[in-house]
DNA sequence: CCAGCAGCCTGAAAGC
DNA sequence: TGCTTTCAGGCTGCTG
């Protein structure tokens, strides 16, 4: 399974798993060997309460005071195995790429696939994120009132790199990957290389990553290749996509072909003609 | 404080 | 055909 999770994909995660889970006493786990997974011992004995979510981070609050923080990397996943297990819960006996399994009281077990390893597991007291430096620092979620064209604009002063990268970087605001980065950028034609946006633009963008993103929660996601989400189904926002893995495919405004550079180690596509800096 | 960048990973695709 | 190389990229942690 390829996945590229970002927020809208986690949104449609967190709506599928959080009625299976939310009550479930945590009775046992197993987990890979590294120390990304290891934490996830840590949240056996509780109760998992609720199931939020914060930028790309998935938040399990338990019953103990503390959070499970998930991150799903580059091709993490949840599922739930709903049938009754047997014996103590085992990452082995469920393939080669489950990272961490949880045994739940009602004798289905959660398990978190993660072939690359990318992802990272941990169990930290609810709300302090001192060790996860990423999740201290995150900007305003980008579909609340808190983000708009003015905090963007306050958030970018000051700063030089560019635009994309600081999307990217999460603290302008939260949630924003490689895919929807490039959508909205191209929605509100601004180079992804500009390095000073004015509070017009910042107001245009600020609109087009709110569209981008709330029309990838719609679809249920983009699915790359085989994608599936928890449900094991497959989101159909993958067709609405105009920007995002169309290098040398004509632009939907303009008609030349879309150009592909790498901007900080990340591939990124955009139009010469429509978008400037 | 910020900018820049190597490193982490593995399967698919491309190259030879 | 089969082996080798390249590519994909979110975040962490180090250096300057």
């Amino acid at each position: 399974m390829l996945i590229m999770p970002e927020l809208p994909e986690v949104e449609t995660i967190r709506r599928q798993l959080a009625p299976l889970i939310q009550g479930a006493v945590i009775v046992g786990a197993d987990t890979h060997w590294s120390s990304k997974f290891t934490p996830a011992l840590d949240a056996v004995g509780a109760t998992i309460l609720n199931l939020s979510r914060r930028g790309k981070y998935l938040l399990f609050e338990l019953d103990d005071g503390n959070e499970l923080v998930a991150h799903l990397g580059m091709t993490g996943a949840f599922q739930i195995v709903a049938q009754h297990v047997a014996g103590s819960p085992s990452c082995a006996a469920h393939g080669p790429h489950t990272r961490a399994i949880w045994a739940l009281d009602d004798g289905g077990q959660l398990i978190f696939r993660d072939i690359r390893r990318f992802g990272r597991l941990r169990v930290v007291p609810a709300g302090v994120y001192e060790d996860i430096p990423t999740l201290l620092t995150m900007g305003p979620e980008p579909l609340s009132d808190a983000f708009s064209g003015r905090s963007l604009h306050a958030a970018l002063r000051g700063r030089s790199r560019a635009i994309k990268t600081q999307l990217l970087s999460q603290r302008p605001v939260a949630g924003v990957g490689n895919i929807y980065a490039d959508e909205a950028l191209f929605n509100a034609r601004i180079d992804p290389r500009a390095h000073r946006i004015g509070p017009e633009r910042c107001e245009v963008l600020a609109s087009q990553i709110k569209a981008v993103l709330q029309t990838g929660i719609d679809n249920g996601g983009t699915t790359l290749r085989d994608y599936v989400d928890a449900r094991g189904g497959e989101g159909g926002n993958q067709h609405e996509l105009v920007a995002y893995g169309r290098a040398g495919e004509p632009c939907i405004s303009c008609g030349n072909p879309l150009h592909s550079i790498v901007l900080d180690a990340r591939t990124t596509t955009f139009c010469r003609t429509c978008q400037r800096r």
